[in-house]
DNA sequence: GTCGATCAGTTCGCTCTTGTTCATCGGGAT
DNA sequence: ATCCCGATGAACAAGAGCGAACTGATCGAC
């Protein structure tokens, strides 16, 4: 599923125009990605997932092509953690809503 | 920050009603859990985010309190990745839009 | 304002993910 | 319709997360 069968199924389901439900959908891109550039914060829906940015430390990695090994420097990343609702649909412990 | 604040900010941003904008959020949440309900499809945001559900092996947690070995039957799990952009993003390699 | 649901933290052995580069193909902004 | 950007998959060593049970704190539906 793409963006456009998401809009088109939130739309649905919701009664919000396409056009609303994309600017929200943007919105709530935007959020997320204020709270994995600055770090201070953390974005938690309950039930659903939550958003942070969090630090790796630096290790090694390989360029598939050659096999040859590069250093790759700590950096920030992104963790996107599901939360327990989801988590017990998945498992089949519950119902979607 | 939670999810009454996420909608104060998209609904700033965007214009659209807090109403609305919590009905899209409730409705991409609804379509997040019959993705993973099913694992029949992957639902990808580009850029951003893609969902699904994934099997699980079995394996042995513990009980923290007392220590005790407990066998985890394999089951399916959520798989929330973070798209490339949002990745630059917490890196410092891309500013938000 | 209430109260049921969820989060965060705890241990730890094992599973899973990570990031690198690059060609190909699909998405999606315009 | 066009075309640029991002997803995908390849190898692999090492980093990070997973889930159990339980409890106090917080969230959010009503």
């Amino acid at each position: 599923m793409n963006k456009s069968e998401l809009i088109d199924k939130i739309s649905e389901s919701t009664g919000v125009s396409k056009a609303d439900t994309e600017r929200v959908l943007k919105g709530f891109e935007e959020v997320a990605q204020q709270i994995v550039a600055t770090g201070g914060d953390k974005l938690t829906l309950t039930g659903f997932m939550s958003i942070e940015q969090v630090h790796r430390k630096a290790r090694t990695g390989r360029n598939p092509q050659t096999g040859a090994t590069i250093q790759v420097p700590a950096s920030n990343a992104v963790k996107l953690t599901p939360g327990a609702t989801l988590k017990d649909i998945a498992k089949g412990k519950r119902q979607p809503s």
